[in-house]
RNA sequence: GCCUGGGUGGCGGAAUUGGUAGACGCAAGGGACUUAAAAUCCCUCGGUCCUUGAGGCUGUGAGGGUUCGAUCCCCUCCCCAGGCACCA
């Protein structure tokens, strides 16, 4: 048999053959194992990138070696198809947004496909189709009647110039990315969904997901941000109501000199009304707003404020208080005010610094006297109080629980926990997601659309120009309607909800895709596959999506339409794929066939090359899977992607280790044609009869392969090791003499050899391993073969190495039976020539051994 | 800035629980085969020093510490990446 390896016949075969068997398609089967097998669904951008490459690779062999250990496998797909790219291409190229979106499903469902991924196609989605998100609709009316949706007053990024609501990502250095206007925030009625109910669950299960990765729990627990304080009360001078604060430092508050309150908070100006700084104020409340939030609460940015000409009492001290209005404390944090400790808090500090404000000490360090004349920066750290009435000379963290109940005592503070997570506001201004089932009607307000009357239908006639207000808003059709409870004339919301709302909850709708009956999810479809095994995704979701999801299930479970607490038992978050980028002078970033040895295809001048990044349109370093696929197949694409790094590292992408994988590929099937005819009728070796030399080695390196390569897979996904060890075992199968065609016992050995080859291979490569099989005389498909077994006693080494150290350097090795004793192993240590050699006439003073590993001689000197 | 990770040969990476640093692959160099080239197969490959050896020293971002022993644990610092609530 000599037949040259020939990807695409093969993968178009096999593909073909997957299809029409519908082999990866599942219905629940009580009497078996369920596995749930998920990667995140992608949006519909137009074409699969790298990214997606990848992470569906990593799934698939999860998928199909979860399938070969009997588990009935559900692996889905579908599309995120609402967001705001298919609006842009609207706007910029004037294609309907579902047009758009559809076309470019077609195309990546092709690709997806050509790469041989084992999907139940069957049970594919689209989350901008009515029957997907006429369900999401159903969910929020009940969300709505139970006070989990409502509505609020929140600002919005918005660009004068073309009278729209901005992402965060339209908005560069504060200009609009469209026409460079200066964006400025806009306060709009919005929806917002009570994430906030659920903070307490949503925090305690962080610690009941032992398969999530830690680093993940660990920044969703930092993103909940449970602190525990004190909501405290400071009287106003001239007796208007008391202004509240929050704190986790009440142990400070006898050094409270100064009130600060949030720029953009409303008391803001309530206080400066009628004064003589209203004008200076409100110029400031406004430059302010346009600040970046994240730049003016960080430790660099000055401090900036403005004295709103008023004054409250410290209700400990009965400091007079100046209250000052500032651009580093946040609105939506706590209460939006802030007692201001300038001695023992950095901001504070520079604030007082530069509005010359008191300071007064209340925790003395260990050991030194502070003197607010000379400190150059906040003391932060602890120390014994002093100054502080009652609580002078207690341990500054003792005095909170202490100074917290004092506070109770007197009236002016009630213990309370505080969360940085907030409602997640859900409202977008925009056409392209699904619309929020809601009618405002001037006499019964906020009135849910009836259920009988969903889906509440995105219309498609509708006009797109990227200027002014939610394209909805313009569509009399849609707007216009009646109110459902007194039938007066009434408008219909046109904001649309966040795309973040789809993703929350098409994992159940894959296990229930065609159900059309209320809830739209099939309760006993749904308990039989959720919660999800294994979810793969970027870590770029760490936490919004994956806390949104959370959020949603608990909540779906609440209403009765789930069963299940967490969605997703295990998390693998792979990491991102980058490339170098190319810059010519004059032509800017490159692709990369726009460089042609190291020269600009359009000018000849010299390339630059640039930093690695991750890859994206924008920096071009991209890499087009189809050429890929068409230069040297899936299953070499596939390979690589999984070679080259672990699965949670950054991969760097690298045209020179494609090359490699496939050479590894189209190396394993000469190997395996060469033996083809010699090992056709041969079963593999049983184990009868005792095996020598090259043929013992090989079948030992083939269990010790079969047991490394399972527990690469099954314990961490290291798909990168396990290639590396059947590399191995191939090198090793090249470097075996081959047996006489007369040797049959020999031939055993290889067969066995090939065959473990071929299966551990299958679930990375499945397409050529299909054909190997298929090619050894197997006649049942690969993808439903068991996945096998090793032998413990075969895979063992006979003798082992032990590495010797005097004084923790290794001095010399010796080889020994494995069953060798630790005193035999000692005394050969001591015996060995070098060793002796080292430790010359130095005593030893001690000797330590490590079993079957080293032995470290400790000698003086 | 805040939160979370990461840094190992020329390059991607390996070392699974504190115990032989550099598996496997790429690149490079050499050899075999070939009229030749490609392909293929085999060998060498961290740095440095010398007395060229089963050699010495050195080496996992930098500096310190713990330990018989540190890529791994602790402290300080530098650099890089992801997330930061309207990109998904």
């Amino acid at each position: 048999m000599n037949a040259k390896y020939a990807p695409q016949e093969i993968e178009e075969k096999w593909q073909r053959i997957w299809t029409e068997r519908k082999t990866f398609n599942v219905t629940e089967d009580p009497a078996r194992r369920k596995y749930y097998l998920l990667e995140m669904f992608p949006y519909p951008s137009g074409r699969i990138h790298i990214g997606h490459v990848r992470n569906y690779t990593i799934g698939d062999v999860v998928a199909r070696y979860k399938r070969m250990q009997g588990f009935n496998v559900l692996h889905p797909m579908g599309w995120d198809s609402f967001g705001m790219p298919a609006e842009n291409a609207a706007i910029d190229r004037g294609i309907h947004p579902s047009v758009w979106t559809n076309d470019n499903i077609a195309n990546m469902r092709r690709q997806l496909q050509r790469m041989g991924f084992s999907y139940d196609w069957d049970r594919e989605i689209s989350t901008c189709e009515p029957d997907y998100y006429r369900w999401e609709q159903l969910f929020f009316l009940k969300m709505f009647e139970k006070g989990l949706a409502y509505k609020k007053r929140s600002s919005v990024n918005w660009c004068p110039q073309c009278k729209t609501v901005l992402a965060n990502e339209q908005v560069e250095a504060g200009l609009c990315w469209r026409c460079g206007a200066e964006v400025g925030e806009k306060d709009l009625e919005q929806w917002f969904f009570k994430i906030t109910a659920y903070v307490e669950e949503l925090l305690e299960y962080c610690d009941r997901l032992p398969g999530w990765p830690e680093q993940v729990l660990t920044m969703q627990k930092n993103w909940i941000g449970k602190s525990y304080g004190c909501e405290l009360s400071f009287p106003m001078e001239d007796g208007r109501e008391d202004i509240r604060v929050f704190t986790t430092r009440q142990d400070t508050i006898y050094g409270a000199t100064f009130m600060l309150i949030a720029a953009e908070h409303p008391l803001v100006m309530e206080l400066a009304r009628g004064k003589a700084c209203e004008a200076d104020v409100q110029a400031f409340v406004e430059k302010v707003k346009k600040q970046d939030k994240m730049m003016r609460t960080s430790d660099y940015y000055d401090k900036e404020g403005v004295f709103l000409e008023t004054f409250c009492l410290n209700p400990v001290t009965n400091f007079r208080m100046p209250i000052y209005a500032a651009n580093f404390v946040l609105a939506d944090y706590g209460t939006g005010c802030v007692m201001a400790v300038p001695t023992h808090d950095q901001r504070d500090f520079e604030f007082a610094e530069r509005y010359n404000l008191e300071k007064i000490v209340v925790i003395q360090p260990p050991g030194t006297t502070l003197d607010p004349k000379t400190m150059t920066e906040a003391y932060v750290d602890e120390g014994l109080l002093v100054h502080s009435g009652p609580f002078d000379g207690m341990e500054n963290l003792k005095a909170l629980e202490a100074i917290a109940e004092h506070l109770e005592a007197i009236g002016r503070g009630k213990k309370t926990v505080q969360y940085r997570l907030r409602d997640w506001g859900i409202s977008r201004q925009r056409y392209w997601g699904a619309p929020i089932p809601v009618i405002h009607c001037e006499k019964c307000g906020s009135v849910p659309v009836p259920e009988q009357d969903l889906p509440v239908v995105l219309p498609r006639d509708i006009d797109l120009t990227g200027t002014g207000e939610s394209p909805l808003a313009r569509h009399d059709a849609f707007w216009k309607t009646i109110c459902p409870v007194c039938s007066g004339p009434a408008r219909r919301e046109t904001d649309t909800m966040d795309t973040f709302v789809e993703s929350s909850w098409y994992f159940d709708r894959f296990c229930s895709p065609a159900c059309n009956v209320k809830p739209g999810l099939d309760r006993r479809q749904v308990d039989y596959w959720m919660p999800v095994d294994q979810y793969i995704g970027g870590i770029e979701h760490a936490i919004l999506h994956l806390l949104y999801a959370r959020f949603y299930t608990k909540m779906l479970r609440d209403f009765g339409v789930v069963g299940v607490d967490e969605p997703f038992t295990n998390l693998l978050t792979q990491g991102m794929v980058c490339k170098e980028t190319m810059r010519c002078a004059e032509h800017g970033y490159l692709y990369p066939d726009e460089a042609r040895d190291g020269r600009c295809a359009h000018c000849g001048r010299e390339v630059q090359i640039g930093k690695t990044e991750k890859m994206s349109k924008s920096l071009k370093n991209v890499v087009d899977p189809d050429y890929l696929i068409q230069k040297y197949g899936a299953d070499t694409v596939r390979m690589f992607c999984l070679f080259a790094a672990p699965p949670e590292k950054d991969l760097e992408w690298s045209d020179q280790g494609v090359d490699g994988s496939f050479r590894f590929i189209s190396r394993t099937w000469r190997i395996v044609m060469d033996y083809l005819d010699d090992i056709r009728e041969t079963s593999p070796f049983a184990g009868d009869g005792e095996l020598t030399g090259d043929l013992k080695a090989l079948r030992r390196k083939t269990h010790q392969v079969i047991r490394k390569v399972t527990s690469d897979i099954e314990d961490r996904f290291h798909f990168n090791t396990a290639i590396s060890a059947v590399m191995e075992l191939v090198n090793v199968l090249y470097q075996t003499k081959r047996p006489e065609k007369s040797d049959a016992v020999g031939l055993a050995v290889v067969r066995e050899t090939i065959e473990a080859i071929v299966v551990l291979l299958s679930p990375i490569v499945p397409h050529i391993a299909e054909e190997l099989w298929t090619l050894l005389g197997k006649t049942d498909a690969l993808a439903d073969t068991a996945w096998p077994t090793f032998d413990a006693g075969i895979a063992a080494e006979e003798e082992i190495t032990i590495v010797l150290q005097v004084n923790g350097k290794v001095r010399s090795r010796i080889t020994v039976p494995a069953d060798e004793s630790e005193a035999r192993i000692k005394a050969a240590a001591r015996a060995d020539k070098r060793i002796c050699e080292f430790i010359g006439d130095r005593p030893v003073i001690k000797e330590v051994y490590v079993p079957k590993k080293l032995v470290n001689i400790v000698v003086r000197g």
